[in-house]
DNA sequence: CCCCAGTCTGTGATTTCCCTGAGAAACGCA
DNA sequence: TGCGTTTCTCAGGGAAATCACAGACTGGGG
């Protein structure tokens, strides 16, 4: 099931309407509650643990509807706290968070059941929209919530990454993808530069504030290129999408 | 829940019908006086603090709806002071206070989890107009409450920063939309040149009073031009704005 | 009716913010 | 390893916003 929330976004639910409930399990202090603070914003429910013990302990009494796990943990090895997990909850899909030189065969032999992955550093944008595809699969929450953004005569597949205006297909890059999503998620909504950072960049991204107005620049080239902008600029705020007749 | 106060303006309760609590947390004394003041003339309930400590000190008996939390603080690094209050309040939202400069090595994920950040110095409207946002979102008050103000045919969308008479959009700068929800937050009301100065111009501004005049002018010639004129002068008094027909 | 404090607004200087071209560095794939 | 693609930095140009200044205007008191 989806509905509209205060902040007039969609959100996923389960099918009894109670939030949707997420495990997040790092040793990394800063990293678990940059996740819960992010994920509680999507309006879902928040548990995090800090090693593979309190993971298997968390999710017995919790029972999320997801798990996001750090295969780095200090008291297990990740496969183990994985089998400990699914003994508890055989069918819960699970984003692996790894390493970026990790070893990348082991996790695609993971990730062949449904479950998937993300490296570090991720951006936020990236996880959450893994996880709402993984709960979406699952059947955790309502099917009918589909993968198609759409604004005006803009559409953005989230599943395919297919982007089309008007019916014309448009390539993206990956960064140029995640910032037209975020921009989709909050149309007619006035989005800071420092949000648009905090949201599709990594979280260890230390460069300048302008990558934000060259990646505006390269999308506007590709969606709004001789055709009634929808891309809006508002000076000293930030910039918000919203289509084109209006 | 939103009310109607004495003084005539719509403010923020709590669903429970009492009134708005929220933490300041600065060391310096003028700052959290001056806050304290505006922030008490919104018909919130305000505590302050001037030190970490302090702040999650208060924070643990005071239970505030939101934290207004300067980055800089004497005894503990900003972040830290965050972990604290989160430990006490996990899903309280958090105003950050910066220094302009400061803002380049910024902390990734400030404003990820639905907070925000204003930089120093600010004006009293900004501050307000984002905390109010901030609890509107948190689900603190009442979910009706919305985003648009509206007097007569006038409507300006704090969200969107959409200006509309009449149906018709109108473009303002950051200036003359903080000068404008200023005066629909106050309709029918006469404001003092000092006290719009006050509000809406930054604390330290050290400029001729005159710059009222001045976007006054402005707002006319966009928001009354060819129309019945909503913006009226009383002379030695100060501003109001009022429905055309009236 | 005149005067003057108070208000309005045109002009332009300055500052701030935004856009974008060029190229360097990192990445990914064959 | 090599080559095309992607990401990002840097810097210049330009547009918009802000504000000071000064002269024009206005309304109300004398």
């Amino acid at each position: 099931m989806t509905t509209t929330s205060p902040r007039g976004r969609t959100e996923l639910l389960r099918p009894d309407g109670s939030p949707v409930r997420v495990l997040v399990v790092d040793d990394e202090l800063s990293i678990t509650e940059l996740l819960s603070m992010a994920l509680r914003y999507e309006g879902w429910q928040i548990r995090s643990a800090g090693d593979g013990q309190g993971a298997v302990q968390t999710a017995r009494e919790f029972r999320p509807d997801a798990v996001v796990l750090d295969m780095m943990l200090p008291d297990m090895d990740g496969l183990t706290v994985l089998g400990r997990l699914r003994r508890e909850l055989p069918d819960v899909p699970v984003l692996f968070l790894t390493a970026k030189d990790a070893v990348e065969d082991r996790i695609a032999g993971l990730t062949a059941g449904g479950d998937d992955y993300v490296t570090k550093p991720f951006s936020l944008e990236e996880v959450v929209a893994r996880l709402r595809g993984l709960i979406r699969r699952s059947g955790a929450a309502d099917r009918r919530s589909d993968s198609v953004l759409v604004v005006g005569d803009l559409t953005l597949d989230e599943d395919s990454h297919e982007v089309a205006r008007a019916g014309e297909s448009i390539h993206l890059t990956a960064t140029e993808f995640e910032l037209l999503r975020f921009l989709m998620r909050n149309p007619r909504r006035v989005l800071s530069k420092a949000q648009i950072l905090d949201r599709v960049w990594s979280y260890d991204f230390g460069g300048q504030a302008n990558v934000v107005e060259l990646y505006i620049s390269y999308l506007r080239r590709k969606i709004d290129a001789g055709r009634e902008p929808m891309i809006h600029t508002r000076r000293g705020a930030g910039y918000l999408i919203k289509p084109a007749v209006s």
